[in-house]
DNA sequence: GAGAGACACG
DNA sequence: CGTGTCTCTC
């Protein structure tokens, strides 16, 4: 079969960006496109303008904040929206489809705002809740993805300052704790598979002048794959002109390619 | 004395429209610029950048709404803001100033909201005023400019549907009689000394779908003049282009051109 | 800093 | 419809 790329974008409300998406697909023709942040209800996403440009798109929306999507050149099957059998997956946070044999799991992990609030335990509940998500769904020997903004650097490498950084959110033992167990269920970092430097970010807080320039990032936003499918990845990369976009996301996409058994 | 070109422009925010301003005064070349409704308090007024610009500017606002300025490339001598000696003027609507030899008052008059109302009352005491402002400080017979956004269209040929119109606020019979009586003292509509065909507007309602060409205009911002000044006035013209910009103010600017005496 | 929403205004 | 205000979120 023909490469396989899959790509997890933060792309901060859909209605700003989808024109400056759609022009970045074009030039760069990915198979799948993983959202978060599209930041708009069901009624209001723009699907037509999807599915003229020749793809499929699936989504789950909220007004005005969270929201993920599923964009793809081939027909999603095994379409799941949420958790299910959990009480607190009342938000637009996970879309799942087999797409090409591929299972792909697209989350938008809870932002955190500060340890020790109870946003920052919902956040580690939330990424505990994944092992069972995976557990009960999967083996480690099938094929599946999990993509998404994790909100959660996991290495020194993943961040601009670890010593500074570290216990802030989104750089925090107990997330990396949380992260990891899910991680032994069964996952490979696709993307430190293939690129092993320091200053690849995902994001850059719009806060921080400069930033992009500045190296000041963190790479938050992941593509992680079960052993079977990770073996076959061939590349990967973070598309860090993006987020020099005139009126850019704060984040950019990652993606992966692969050569899918 | 060279050609001397005044304009009034309800720019409906200076903030949003400074560079589309600046880029028009480039190409057409204004000894004066009148705005209303520059939409923001003093401390943030864009000064800096009209200096660089290479013209004078002066100006009176408030927070959020009204606020008035005259942009000139010649000095503004006996600045004058507000009516002074009148309870009601504690609202950035009229700011005047003399620019070679000639005395340039430009005011927002209120919207007036709906006849019945208090604020067309309100209206209606601000335009009768104007006719003590102009009496106490002027003779007809000084070369004098009264210009802005009046807020009315005195005739029929200044509303796309007088018939159906008449009685609304802007195009009311009592706002032209009080309009009318300042005119009384001394002042010729200067545009119409050179324009007499009609679908010639200063304003189009946003909330009209293709008004602009559509022709469902009001011709409410104009350029008056004392008898001396209206003898030297050798054209004048509404600049529809800035109304159809991507991001347009709701006014085009109107503009009247003198060989001052 | 930049999205979102809701409200006031013309 | 398109300005402004303010509050919320990340």
């Amino acid at each position: 079969m023909a490469a396989f790329t899959v790509v997890s974008y933060n792309i901060n409300s859909i209605r700003v960006r989808l024109d400056s998406l759609l022009a970045w697909m074009h030039k760069t023709n990915p198979d799948v496109v993983c959202l978060q942040e599209t930041k708009v209800q069901d009624n209001d996403f723009p699907e037509q303008q999807i599915l003229s440009a020749g793809y499929h798109v699936i989504y789950k929306g909220e007004k005005s904040r969270n929201g993920v999507a599923i964009i793809s050149k081939h027909l999603p099957n095994d379409i799941q929206i949420g958790h299910n059998n959990w009480g607190r997956d009342n938000e637009a946070r996970l879309i799942s489809a087999k797409i090409c044999n591929c299972t792909i799991v697209n989350t938008y992990i809870p932002q955190g705002q500060e340890p020790n609030s109870d946003y920052f335990q919902y956040k580690l509940d939330w990424i505990a809740h994944m092992q069972n998500y995976f557990a009960e769904r999967f083996n480690p020997s099938d094929l599946v993805l999990w993509v998404g903004d994790f909100n959660v650097a996991p290495e020194p490498l993943d961040i601009y300052d670890p010593a500074r950084l570290l216990g802030r959110v989104g750089y925090h033992p107990d997330e990396h704790a949380a992260l990891q167990n899910v991680k032994a269920w069964g996952f490979l970092d696709i993307f430190r598979q293939h690129i092993t430097e320091g200053n690849n970010y995902t994001f850059w807080d719009y806060r921080i002048k400069n930033a992009v320039d500045r190296g000041l990032g963190w790479r938050i936003d992941h593509i992680w794959g079960t052993e079977p499918i990770a073996r076959h990845s061939v590349n990967a990369g973070i598309a860090k002109d993006l987020r020099r976009d005139l009126r850019p996301s704060d984040h950019a996409p990652i993606w992966a390619t692969f050569n899918l058994p």
